[in-house]
DNA sequence: ACTAATTTGTTTTCCGCCCTTACGAACAGG
DNA sequence: CCTGTTCGTAAGGGCGGAAAACAAATTAGT
């Protein structure tokens, strides 16, 4: 009988005291950004930690720039008032930044969570060249940092939000078919001298969403937009898989002997509620805003938009009911261009997940992303600036 | 524009010396688990600590009877030889117990992942009083301690594979349809003084899996058995998802349309996939071994049987693409009762595989599991005693 | 108005743990 | 036999959080 343990089974990394400290910095900023402003003692009551180490974490992150101190704030019961911490508006800032296929977007984010600065300026970016669109980009993001500087912000990090896969390479697009990008080093865009990472759209509306909605900390993000993306958010943080491709629920199998796709196989989700086959099935062609066009028709009671729109809602209930089964999410998110489309989606998607969930998975959980189209960018801005907030030890305000 | 970090985002728990030196003793039991005999050094080398603090580290482990120290080892090349380090096989070791349809089980795995103790008797489970299994298992699991203590081992925990679901509750099997249990606690059958904790056999064969195979640490294990269970191993964990109910491949729709299934929807694998369906196609009966049955008539030619088969794994295969694109594991593992069947089920899979999955998903990470049956039970054991391994802080040989 | 009680934030002391450096031990090669 | 190399251990130092004590600021009670 075979035995020992597989070498996979081994993980984690030495504790030394550094990481402690760097951890504990970590979790009064977090805390902090979770729960608000508070004092001293509540973040030494809800971390675990003695009122000494917050102070002396608190001091140091003072200093550096990230945390503010308001005045005593009344906690109305007896003894003396704490003063209340907050995360700087004034500090390090994120840059997020987004390509779409008709458009390209800047925002700037504070260390609160707040967006300062947003800029989207429509453009054909369609098998354009990607120096050129880079470029462009470039000019619109040296905006926005410009609009950040006079407000006392200072961003420290860029996210680049794109509608395709990134591979291995860090800061670089791997493909992006409705771009016509493949291989794209996008970190060259990083005139700022900014570190700038890359990531796909869906995944980082998933993280807006996950940052910003009442949100639980496992759910599955569904984005549609071009194609059809999920993200699985666990434990709050995207899931990517083994190779990064994790999310292709366009491609999931909904009628095995349905219509051929793009991809070579089958009876896709793609097939019944991509985009593309929905405006074909309401008698619309694709434009710029065929989504709002679609919308309308619908508020309108257009037949042909209504039915196609109850088509796709059920075929994407189907397929989000295999996925809840296998995954067990606490809540499904509609975000992207169909959370507009949500009053005509969710009533078929609600039906399929009623009767193929088992252990009623309850049909509140099913949410439309208030975010929409937002999303992409906001999750870049923001993604940018929580690095600094996971990790404060690598922010250095001497830079 | 809404602003402000949601409170889910918040996550982590004070770092201090204690948790320290507990995450540093788990590391150094780990790279030992996980990397075999080596010396001081070479632990020191690989973890990063220094060959001092491995040393203290060393002499704590040692003196809590966890880790033994043979004689010198030549590493061949010049300089003093090290002393190899090991994980002890006298010391404290996991009990694995399981209640099948047919049979009851006890096991127990030693500190270095052996089995040493394997116990199965034959048992008529079904539709039997709970009290009266969990009783009988008591016995049979009696006499593998007695065997084990007698080899120098002390079973310090135990786990309980069940076919069934576990709930909020620890230690409680909240449904088991196949055994007719509903919320039964079988931390009753503690008898032993040992703390039990209970899990579902499928995700206790993929961590089986995990440990014992050439093992990637995000792959999804099919288990059929009664039901077809899948568990999604995700960073080396069994991810159970928002409450515990992930994995429930079995209820997947693969045609919309299809027959009526148990759970009241239509189409579900099950019906295509599930032992009583392919059974049933293939013209057999239910019965004791009737995947024995099965696998002989397939390998006489029998059309049904292959026929049955042949459908089988096309819908697996099917419902398999659409959770590898929504997951990208680096490995798909049949388990279970279907290990025997693999060599028919996998042409069928494969195909379905290699048509429906994005960026070619390579064939080759679709294994046929070496455990097969065995599976859950190993993985309990080792569960069991994993638990020390990956924090050896909570094991004191005092007691 | 004045005191007691309470809560906050800081200071001081202490302890644990890892790191650095240094040293003895054990082996290979010439 | 001597040298170079590697292994394990020991001593000293620094860092970081815990514990306890103290000062500050407010509320409650009389």
């Amino acid at each position: 009988m075979k035995h020992g343990w597989a070498a996979a089974a081994q993980s984690g990394r030495a504790a030394s005291q550094q990481g402690m400290r760097r951890q504990n910095l970590a979790l009064v900023m977090t805390t902090v950004a979770a729960h608000g402003p508070m004092s001293r003692a509540a973040v030494a009551e809800r971390t675990g930690l003695t009122r000494a180490a917050v102070s002396s974490l608190v001091d140091e992150l003072h200093s550096a720039g990230l945390l503010t101190e308001s005045g005593s704030v009344p906690s109305g019961r007896a003894g003396r008032p704490g003063r209340a911490l907050a995360l700087s508006e004034r500090g390090p800032a994120g840059l997020g930044l987004e390509v779409g296929v008709g458009h390209l977007g800047a925002c700037v984010v504070d260390l609160r969570g707040e967006v300062r600065v947003w800029l989207r300026v429509a453009a054909a970016n369609r098998n354009r060249r990607a120096e050129e669109v880079l470029a462009e980009l470039t000019a619109v993001s040296e905006r926005a940092v410009g609009e950040a500087r006079a407000s006392g912000l200072r961003p420290v990090a860029a996210v680049l939000a794109v509608p395709g896969l990134v591979g291995d390479a860090p800061g670089t697009v791997e493909r992006a078919p409705n771009l016509g990008w493949r291989d794209v080093a996008a970190s060259e865009l990083c005139a700022h001298g900014l570190p700038l990472e890359v990531d796909n759209e869906a995944n980082l509306g998933a993280l807006a969403e996950l940052w910003q909605g009442a949100g639980a900390c496992d759910f599955i993000h569904v984005s549609a937009a071009e194609g059809i993306g999920a993200a699985l958010v666990v434990g709050g943080r995207v899931f990517r898989g083994a190779r990064g491709f994790a999310g292709e629920l366009g491609h999931v199998p909904v009628r095995p002997d349905g219509p051929v796709c793009a991809c070579g196989a089958r009876g896709c989700l793609e097939q019944y509620a991509g985009e593309e086959a929905v405006l074909r099935q309401a008698g619309l062609g694709r434009g710029e805003d065929a989504v709002r066009r679609l919308a309308s028709r619908a508020r309108d009671g257009d037949r042909r938009a209504l039915g196609a729109l109850e088509r796709a809602g059920e075929a994407l209930g189907t397929t989000l009911a295999g996925a809840v089964n296998l995954v067990d999410p606490a809540a499904v998110v509609l975000g992207g261009a169909y959370a507009e489309l949500g009053d005509w989606l969710l009533p078929g998607m609600r039906r399929e997940l009623a009767t193929r969930t088992l252990r009623r998975w309850p049909p509140e959980a099913l949410l439309v992303s208030a975010l929409g189209r937002r999303g992409p960018l906001t999750g870049a801005g923001m993604a940018a600036i929580r690095r600094i907030i996971e990790d404060p030890a690598v922010w250095r305000p001497t830079d």
